[in-house]
DNA sequence: ATAATATTTAGATATTTGTCTAAATATATA
DNA sequence: TATATATTTAGACAAATATCTAAATATTAT
């Protein structure tokens, strides 16, 4: 839980979930959308597959990220256990 | 939004959260919970009201906090749109 | 095999964050 | 009014974090 409010609390990482959310992308394609370095990108996918929000699959000398909707599962049943 | 992760970015955060889903609390009660100095327990509550997750209200000496759920509904909906 | 492309790892640095103690402020009570 | 209680503010500090550049690794193409 901690590692998913972890990941949640950046913008930028945030905003990779919404890119993912359309349709699964590749690292060099989703740092073209950001004016921050590769490595940085790469720093940001590294932290939201540790908390499961993304998985990744080699697909030749191209990394492609999807994004792991079963894990906001979690996020969703905790806030509505607080709204009761 | 932006607000609302970072102050849910924190476990001790979260459980003042929780307690305050329960019942309403005055600062001196709600610090009791934790092995956390008061002022230390100040600052989180006040993270946690710029956030607008709870509100407070002064009753004599005391200070009571109470949980807003309302501002969950926009984590709430942010989650729902990535999950379709 | 060599060169080019894609991505990650390593190491450095400035900023943010959670915590503390000491002091300040506000209210209640004797 | 003086004292006790409740809470916050101020200032300091160590740990965590986001970013960068340079280098390493892996794959593809010539």
């Amino acid at each position: 839980m901690n590692e998913i409010f972890k990941a949640l609390n950046d913008e930028t990482r945030r905003r990779i979930i919404e890119l993912l959310k359309d349709k699964d992308m590749n690292a060099g394609a989703i740092a073209e959308e950001f004016n921050i370095s590769k490595p940085s990108i790469s720093h940001h996918l590294d932290i939201l597959k540790r908390a499961d929000l993304i998985t990744s699959e080699k697909k030749g000398q191209f990394v492609e990220y999807t994004l792991n909707t079963t894990i906001l599962e979690e996020v969703l049943t905790w806030i509505l256990t607080l709204k009761k």
